[in-house]
DNA sequence: AATAAGGACAACCGCTCCTAA
DNA sequence: TTTAGGAGCGGTTGTCCTTAT
């Protein structure tokens, strides 16, 4: 049975399978250089790897593609990442655009070593859950009033017009109606994303600047592994035009929003970016 | 010192999408 | 318009290494 058999090995149709060796990955380096990329399954042939046309691709995107990174994801790449998956899902190949040097089985990768972390904090976040929950209802009503009066005013700040918090780049501000009809699909992704969050907690705080966290994930989780600040919502669109516009997604703060927008260049200072754009924590 | 658990990484598999004939 | 082959993508699994017990 092939699938019984181990890496290393010939498979039945006499594709080599398993971890490549220094040999092959000169070959395939020499090929790719000299021929360029495609044709794979002729890569496979003319290059003298007994390797299928996909593992000859496989390896050359992942691993001796010029200008791969190595190393960790740094927390800053990490923002992306779990902003991004808040957005698209998996959609690795999509996300790992925007992170020039990592591949998309890179940041799969990463993710899945994170998500795992995170199931394990579910029993703890439910508790805690259950405790700000428990605190919000006992709270008064005068408070609770203040509170709905101070985000308000909030919004206001973020809505002006924001020239120097994005010189240079497109802005577009969106109305009340698109902003609902965002919220609708994004409240959807992201409850499937952060399925462990009530509504009116999303968010995703940039507190990096101020170093009192190590990575997003601790910003994401907190100290008792709870989702605290707000989330940035991109919008995909201008994503694709190389310019994100960003609403925020406070659930009871959207229905009022004039979204700020910020721009985002690939490779650049993300974190920065958002707290440029005049949005502040 | 031994071993179990977990993390990181590399690679394969099956499916879908794209494109040229 | 259809179809077949190539390319790409996401899910999954295997291996190695490190850390904790």
């Amino acid at each position: 049975m092939v699938a019984m058999m181990g890496w290393g090995v010939a498979e039945q149709q006499g594709w080599r399978k398993g971890p490549w060796t220094p040999e092959e990955d000169k070959l395939l380096n020499a090929y790719v250089n000299f021929h360029g990329e495609g044709r794979w399954s002729c890569v496979a042939k003319c290059a003298g790897l007994n390797r299928s046309g996909k593992s000859c691709r496989l390896r050359w995107v992942n691993y001796l593609r010029p200008g791969l990174k190595r190393g960790h994801i740094t927390p800053q790449e990490e923002g992306i990442i779990i902003e991004l998956h808040a957005l698209w899902g998996n959609k690795w190949s999509t996300i790992a655009r925007y992170l020039p040097g990592r591949t998309d089985n890179e940041i799969k990768n990463f993710w899945r070593t994170h998500f795992k972390k995170k199931e394990k904090c579910t029993l703890k976040q439910e508790k805690r859950k259950a405790q700000i929950l428990l605190a919000k209802q006992q709270q008064p009503q005068e408070q609770q009033q203040q509170q709905q009066l101070q985000e308000d005013q909030n919004l206001k700040i973020r809505a002006t017009p924001q020239s120097e918090a994005s010189q240079g780049d497109n802005i577009n501000m969106i109305t009340d109606h698109e902003a609902q009809a965002r919220q609708e699909n994004n409240m959807d992704l992201i409850s499937s994303s952060y399925p462990n969050l009530e509504g009116d907690q999303y968010c995703l705080p940039a507190l990096m600047n101020q170093g009192s966290v190590g990575s997003w994930a601790d910003i994401l989780l907190g100290d008792e592994g709870l989702y605290m600040g707000r989330l940035w919502n991109l919008d995909d669109e201008h994503v694709n035009g190389r310019n994100i516009s960003l609403s925020q997604c406070n659930k009871s703060a959207m229905q009022n929003q004039a979204a700020a927008v910020t721009a985002f260049s690939s490779g650049g200072d993300y974190s920065n970016t958002f707290y440029n754009g005049g949005y502040i924590f």
